[in-house]
DNA sequence: AAGCAATGCTTGCGCCTGCAAGTAAATTAG
DNA sequence: CTAATTTACTTGCAGGCGCAAGCATTGCTT
């Protein structure tokens, strides 16, 4: 079965549709977080050190240099707490961005949530592989 | 093989970030277009009619309303051209819009330009099913 | 060692988006 | 037939994003 190209990045893109908004409302209702917070937490707490340089932070989530400096400048804030910047000691111009504990702990909850959404979308009655 | 919830999202979030990244691009750079206003010309064209109602036009596009109102909008401008509206005969809350000729014209090449960069990605070298 | 290029992040700016409120028209209730 | 409700779209508003320019630091060249 060869699909047109065109045809599978309409479907690509209309279940990445599907999925995103759906995970980007439920996080954002229960946990006042967005997708691309929710990308940064996780791409943080996948790492063993639990920190990540920006520019790499903003390939793992997708963004660019600007939108992750400002994303983290966010979760960063007082009444925010999620994570942690420090300067590179080697090298001055670089910034090292950690998840905190409090952000770990906003995570594990999240991270329930996305679960139970992408089970909502993905359990049984489902193209369950696009094969 | 069974893969993770989240991991499975991961992998459809990141196929879906590239290609839309390079579709983007590709059109921004050599149509001066966007993929959003994109996805409104093909989905007019798609219909035998060549329009569409505002919302219905919304979902297939993946917009808000008001995001398919100021992209239409944009579109039916004087230095632009490629669509037009019109308001429903029967309904007048209602408003059709419709892709022109000229419209028609620019989705067809920019088309070929999608066409090429989706099978640049999709070409051999990759996976070709994520099975 | 001094100057120049490259690197890494931040800031200025304008654009697009969604949400919620606003307006106009059709439908329903009384 | 009028008033209330619903529907369809548009507009006000604030937020996030990318691009390009800016700033600081490092590395390279001579």
């Amino acid at each position: 079965m060869t699909t047109d190209l065109e045809t599978r990045w309409q479907t690509l893109d209309h279940e990445w549709q599907t999925v995103s908004r759906a995970l980007e409302h439920a996080l954002n209702t229960h946990h006042d977080l967005s997708l691309s917070e929710y990308r940064v937490l996780a791409a943080l707490e996948a790492k063993h050190d639990h920190h990540h340089r920006m520019q790499v932070l903003a390939d793992l989530a997708g963004l660019s240099q600007s939108a992750t400096t400002r994303l983290v400048a966010r979760l960063e804030a007082q009444d925010c707490g999620l994570l942690a910047r420090y300067m590179c000691p080697t090298d001055r111009r670089g910034v090292y961005t950690e998840i905190t504990p409090t952000g770990l702990a906003k995570l594990a909850r999240a991270r329930q949530t996305v679960q139970e959404t992408l089970a909502g979308l993905w359990t049984g009655r489902d193209t369950p592989t696009p094969a």
